[in-house]
Order: C-alpha cells, then sequence, then structure tokens
DNA sequence: TTGTATGCGTTATCAC
DNA sequence: GTGATAACGCATACAA
C-alpha cells in the first residue's frame, strides 16, 4: 500500500515502449499502432494507472481546463436567483467544446485573504466575473497580471478587457415609458440591490450605488420618471419584493411600480393583493428580466425580457477565443419588451 | 511583449537569494528576515512576478486547492433548487478553511466522454457525489483509482466511501404517520424525478426509481400507505407541483396529498386553489425539506425539515477529513417535523 | 511509427 | 535564516 503510484514511465516501462509513446497513446496526439496501443493499455490496466496526472499534464500544456467564476455573493445566494442560474448554463454550453470544468469562487467577503482560494492560488485558463462592481474589480488586475483571460459580464473594467453587457439603461427606459404611455404620473421604483451588504430602504443619490446593474437600471427608469422615489431590496426575491412593495403601498399611493426584477415584481404583486388592490386595474406592475417566476400564474409580468442564458453563453464563447489566441468579442444583448398583463392605463 | 513571464528563480537572481528562499517568502513556511523579504518583493515587483504559479505548486505539493462537484443536472437547474443552493452554500462554508474552490462537473448527458472534463482530466483534491444514482456511481471507482478522496451526499457508494444521509424513509413516514393520524384513508403522493430522464406520470413498481432520495421517500410514505397511488413529477418545482395536483385531483379526490419536496407541496396547493378547493379543511398537503418557498404566505407547509446546509458542511468536513489524512466520518442528519397550517383533521 | 532529451515552475529536504 | 539539489509527472521537439 505504501508503494507509490504508477507513472506513466512506469506504464511505458512495463509495456517495453519509451514515455512519450505511451503519452502519445493517452492524449491521442499522434498515431500509434494498434499492436502498442494494446500493449500500453494493457500495462496501465496491470498497475491501476489511469491516466495521465492533470496537475503535471497542465505545468506542461499550461492548460488546467478550468474556468472560474467570481462572484461576490454566497455562493447559495447566487444561483437561487434564477437569471444567474441561467448564465451559467450558458456558459456550461459555450464551454463544453473547449471541455473546460467551471470553478466557482467567491470573492472574499471576510477579508481573510490568506484562506481564500482565489484567482491566483488556483489554476484556472481564465476568469469570469459576474455582476462586477467596484470591489470585484481589482480582481481584474490580479488575474491579468498572471496573463490570465478575463471576461466581465455586466460590468466595466476598461478598455481591453471584453465585456458581454446588457442594454439595462434603454431597457428600463422602454418599460417607463410604457407605463407613461398608460398615463401614470405617480410612480415608484424597487431596485435590486445597491451594495454588497444588500441594505434595504430608500435610495437618495445613485451615486451611492455600487452595483452596476442597479445604477444602470435605475438611471433609465429617471430618464423617464425623474423624480420618482426607489426603495432598494437586499437581493432579487419575492419575499423582498412584498417587503418593498408593502413600505410603498402604506405612504401616498402610487399607481405604478416598476420593479428592477420579476422575482420583485411578483413580491410588488403580492403586496398589492395584500393591500386589497387589484393589478393592474389599481396597481400597474412591471418586472424585469423576463424569467418564469415560479407560481405566479395567472398573471403575465410586463417585463423587458433578457436572454440570460445567451449572456452566459457569450461570455463562455469570448473565453474560448482567448483561449484559442483569437480576438474576443464585446457583446451587447438587448432586452425585448413583453406586454404583460400587469400594467393598464390610469 | 514576446518575453516570456517571470519565474520564481528570476525573481530570486534579481533579488540576489536563492530560489527557495523566494518561495518561502510567498509561502511563508518559514521564517525569513525582513530585509531578504523586502528584496524578494521588490524584485517581484519590479518583474511583475505576482506569486508562484498554481500548475506548478500543485505539480510539487500534490495539491490543487480543488474540490469538486459532480452533478447529474444541468448546472442551472442543479441550482434553482433551494436545497441544492443549501447544500452548496454549507460545503462552500466547510471548505473555507482549507481554502479550495468548488468545481462544478457535469456528468455528461451526452456521452461525449471524450470533451466533456470528468475527475480525471482536471486537477481536483476530492470529489464530493451529490444526489447519487447508479450511473454516477461509476464516477466513485473512476475517482478512488485516481487516490481521489470521494465522499456521496445521499447515495451509496459501497462501505468505504464516506456518506451524508438523509433519514429520508422514516422522515416521509413521520409525516405519513401524522396525516392518518389526522384521518385521512384516501392519499396520492407526488414524488421527485424518477430518474434522469425527468418523466411524469404515475408509478407502479418503486423499482423502476433509479434515484435514491426518491424511493426513499416513497417507501417511508408506503410504509403506512401501502395502496396510495403516486405520482412523479419531473423536477422539484411549484410548476411540477402544480401539473401533478391537477392530475391527482382531476379523478377521485384523495383528501391529502403527500408530496416530497416542498416546491412540490407549494405547487400543489395551488392546484387546489385553482380547483376550488381550501387547505387544509378540504384537502391536507404536506411538503419536504423546509425550504422557504418564496411567495406561499400565508401558508406554512407541514413538512419534515431538513438542515441542507449542515449536509454539505458535514460533506465539506469529509472532505477536509480525508484530505489531511483523518478519518472522514459517515453521518446520518435527521429531519425534524413541522406542523404547519396545511393539514387538518379529516 | 517510435525513442531521446529536455524543461514546464515549483517546493521539500537537508545541510549550512 | 539561507542555499544547493532533487524531484513532482508529463508532453513535446527532434532525431531515428
Amino acid at each position: 500500500m505504501g508503494t507509490r503510484r504508477a507513472t506513466i514511465s512506469d506504464v511505458a516501462r512495463e509495456a517495453g515502449v519509451s514515455p512519450s509513446t505511451a503519452s502519445v497513446v493517452f492524449s491521442g496526439k499522434a498515431p500509434v499502432s494498434d499492436a502498442t496501443r494494446e500493449r500500453v493499455l494493457a500495462a496501465a490496466e496491470s498497475l491501476g494507472y489511469t491516466g495521465p496526472d492533470p496537475r503535471a499534464a497542465s505545468l506542461r500544456t499550461g492548460r488546467a481546463g478550468i474556468v472560474a467564476v467570481l462572484f461576490r455573493e454566497r455562493l447559495g445566494a447566487a444561483f437561487r436567483d434564477p437569471v444567474n442560474a441561467a448564465t451559467m448554463d450558458g456558459l456550461s454550453d459555450a464551454l463544453a467544446p473547449i471541455g473546460a470544468g467551471i470553478l466557482l469562487l467567491r470573492e472574499d467577503d471576510t477579508g481573510t485573504v490568506e484562506a481564500a482560494p482565489s484567482l491566483t492560488s488556483v489554476p484556472i485558463d481564465a476568469a469570469v466575473l459576474l455582476g462586477c462592481n467596484e470591489i470585484i474589480r481589482s480582481s481584474v488586475e490580479t488575474a491579468r497580471g498572471r496573463g490570465i483571460p478575463v471576461v466581465v459580464i455586466e460590468g466595466d473594467a476598461g478598455e481591453d478587457v471584453p465585456k458581454v453587457m446588457l442594454d439595462n439603461r434603454d431597457a428600463q427606459r422602454t418599460v417607463a415609458e410604457h407605463v407613461r404611455s398608460l398615463g401614470h404620473t405617480d410612480v415608484s421604483f424597487v431596485t435590486l440591490r445597491t451594495d454588497d451588504g444588500g441594505r434595504r430602504g430608500f435610495i437618495g443619490d445613485d451615486t451611492e450605488i455600487l452595483i452596476d446593474v442597479t445604477r444602470d437600471r435605475l438611471r433609465g427608469a429617471r430618464d423617464v420618471f425623474p423624480d420618482a422615489p426607489a426603495y432598494a431590496a437586499a437581493d432579487s426575491s419575492i419575499d423582498e419584493g412584498l417587503a418593498a412593495g408593502r413600505v410603498l403601498l402604506s405612504g401616498p399611493r402610487p399607481t405604478a411600480i416598476l420593479a428592477q426584477s420579476d422575482m420583485l415584481a411578483a413580491g410588488v404583486i403580492r403586496a398589492a393583493e395584500e393591500a386589497g388592490l387589484r393589478v393592474p386595474e389599481d396597481l400597474s406592475v412591471t418586472g424585469f428580466d423576463g424569467v418564469v417566476v415560479d407560481g405566479l400564474a395567472p398573471y403575465v409580468l410586463t417585463t423587458m425580457v433578457q436572454d440570460a442564458t445567451a449572456k452566459g453563453h457569450a461570455a463562455g464563447e469570448a473565453v474560448v477565443a482567448m483561449l484559442v489566441d483569437r480576438a474576443p468579442a464585446s457583446v451587447t444583448l438587448t432586452c425585448t419588451f413583453r406586454r404583460g398583463n400587469t400594467t393598464a392605463a390610469r
């Protein structure tokens, strides 16, 4: 038992071939006669050798077969959000051709830089930054310092970092214009989180918003309703939307509420029902994302539909491009307006 | 530009020290005088060296700082399930002390073994198998063949593979007994998926169930109601529960429906509302998991509460134990009964 | 088609 | 506290 694990050299020796020949048998990078292949495989079998050690191979080839995705939040929280989940699906698909695994990295909330595995301590070929903000931005420098390709989703990390963007501001403006065209003037907003802490409450100045998506969508809404109050939720969930809705419906009542996500909008609708208001007759509600909100039927949200899977896919393709030395493309995806049954004329 | 990236030897030379000393400066594994540390750090800075290459380090140390989690499903689907998400949270926390990242691996549905990164082609220190079934079980052999420690969550992979189990059968029996004690005799079940395909429909024999959790919970329910019909959902979601509920409420109507997850139970409740039934007066509904179902209020499900975070945490601790050569513990977590307001006497 | 030689970048060990 | 040396296991250029 204390015997050391067989290496490819051991296999080669056992098979009576050179290490390079044995290597080729496993990598398939050069033709090998059937006879030798057989012998090598048999030798491997008899020695309990199950293939090249990925650690050694990655040192040699410079490829680890791993792409890191960097999150701000706790991993669980990150995935409960259907938009993130879809993004991961798309990323995973786009990465399949190069056979790269996805490594989840969580930017240390605690500041215990030592213990946290980070872009620098783990073998990766590329990194995808999701939900970029001021803090995460420094990771870009770290990664690029090591020559690791980086792609940013919905964030800006400088000129030469490929990004996958969404037309958040324009899209939110589109919804807002729809609402205005219905005659609404008393409008309130429910926004996504404004910082990593996830504090709830009314937002004064949008400079206090540290998260790009939140800020951009709010600006789009303010393009149409400059003075409408905005209430920040702690995260994108129905329950947060419910809480926000309760607050917004308790004072002087708006006739429309624009939420920055469908989950939040669903919560706002519940708050309205709770207050005895009918949607859309008494209150119009809009969302953002176009995700399927489990259990929201019969409501169909008026919302901007984004293709989160495509977002992940585009990021994955950019990664693949960089890894094969092609120029990666920055893309901006656009949302499409979907009129549901949650908005009506005033 | 074409110049090669600096190595630790370059830094050492620049600083006028030996490579081993430079190494120690970065690893902190041995005392170094302040003066030399300064010089090394300065040299690194000037050469743009940002620390040891993880690939080379992992070859040398035998540690990659990565723990793989193997899923059956698409990544996105895997995480939308709140139980999985919580499990990942727990795992991530338990792994934090050793600073390991989490690598998502999806067992290839396609059979394209070549392209898919798998336990054998990627540098990992340990693997966690989630939602074990017959297919995934072979992965255990693969991993163990390479000397990679493996932990299984809710599955059995043989005597010497540590597992984190849940008392699924006992727990489901507990709920069933509660329902029976309320006087119910006409009962139906809604189960989790029975195989990777996720087909809907009534289940005949439980030998056709390939997923351990589903089979165990069903057995617990059958311990109390041996002849109750069981309808399999395609996955654990409110919408699937709604579909199943519609089917079960369209024929001879049961007075109670036992669902194998809270999400499914929530859907069943919607189906009941849709059919004009009051819960729990006309129909008792139970769930499983004890997760927060976003937007289900004012209902509080009668359910078995499992600590999914603890499950992930236990798996993580087992991994850590194995990595430091301690004997890992197999644990069985137990669920606790929670009486909500969705069950009532017949 | 097969073999030989070399180095990928690091760190553990030991001696000083 | 510091330095010399030897692996770690493999893949590739090149020669045969």
